[in-house]
DNA sequence: GGCTTTCTTGAGTGATCACTCAAGTATATA
DNA sequence: TATATACTTGAGTGATCACTCAAGAAAGCC
């Protein structure tokens, strides 16, 4: 009996995820992503509910996808190899709308005002540095890093880097890539 | 014949900074600027013309102090003690509003949009950028690191852990002290 | 084809945005 | 004390904000 919608709701994720990661919360209207997800406000509504319920749904698709391209990574080529060649492929994929990440973005935006949407943030954050430990853990076990060091001490380290790295990839004055290779090249020391 | 105002200038604009820094750009309306400052609209429009305008101000007013305090620190202690200094200055500072870089929070919120006070806070982080430079040049030319190392490399990767640690001092759920100790020591390794 | 159910449409809501301006007030000089 | 010259005040500007809702259109089932 009833009428389908007529747009792919997860493609409309995503793009709004695009949009909202370049301009941010404050920085993205109702009119900028009617127009861009070619909906009506009443259709908007009726699908999302509400510009934060949208973004929140951006932030976990964002969250998810990265922890899951971290870690078929490592299932492919091991954890070491993964944790060195992420600081290149999060500045260099031309895929990405922007470098900087999305959720340290919209903690940085939102924390301050007490937002929910920035607790939502920091804890996709947690999750990304439990993964990011997960590996270091994994590299210790296989001997491929010293005895000696705290994975969760390194993963929080990791994780600053790539965010400072992140955010030096939006700058045009800043040679990205030097960066990218010495983050990387910091984990053969360990 | 004239009158004089009744606020100090400098007073005001330090106040300011200190709210766009924690709110950011879009975070902080006109209201609560009057509200924090005291001023009318009438008052403050004529004391700085526009929001943007005062923003503008409170971006250099940031960026002279940390270039002041980072310059005169190493004249104090030499280049390498204060590079080795200045990540736990940065998080620690009890008196600081808030602990990201508000240079990169400016930068990351209205870069998108090619506001003019990205550029702005772009060319800050240059000045800043160099200021480090400078010290790991001088470092060099004392014997503290080793001669073959390029400082304003040093000085691209240095900027950038800085800007991961500050962010990632405003989480909770992150050891800022251990980051800091962590970049600061390995500048030992140079 | 008729009917039900959902989706689509877009004008319209009150609130808030950055900002203006004319009238009122206080002060430094003469 | 008189006057000129600011500074202070706050109601008000149009624009934009996120969001609503009632009416119309289309699709699935009988």
């Amino acid at each position: 009996m009833p009428r389908k919608p007529s747009y792919d709701r997860d493609a409309l994720i995503a793009q709004a995820r695009d949009i909202f990661w370049r301009q941010g919360w404050a920085g993205t209207s109702l009119k900028d992503l009617e127009r861009a997800l070619n909906l009506k406000p009443g259709s908007f509504y009726a699908a999302f509910g509400s510009k934060d319920a949208l973004y929140a749904l951006t932030l976990e698709r964002y969250a998810q996808d990265g922890v899951a391209r971290l870690m078929a990574m490592a299932d492919e080529m091991g954890p070491l190899r993964a944790l060195k060649a992420q600081p290149h492929l999060v500045i260099d994929a031309g895929a990405v709308p922007t470098h900087a990440c999305m959720l340290a973005k919209t903690y940085a935006e939102l924390q301050a005002k007490g937002h929910e949407l920035a607790d939502k943030a920091s804890g996709h954050m947690v999750e990304m540095k439990e993964c990011f430990a997960t590996l270091f853990r994994r590299a210790q076990q296989a001997g491929e890093i010293g005895p000696d060091h705290d994975p969760d001490r390194l993963a929080a380290r990791y994780q600053s880097d790539i965010l400072g790295l992140r955010l030096s990839a939006e700058r045009n004055d800043v040679n990205a890539a030097e960066i990218a290779a010495d983050i990387a090249s910091d984990l053969d020391r360990l």
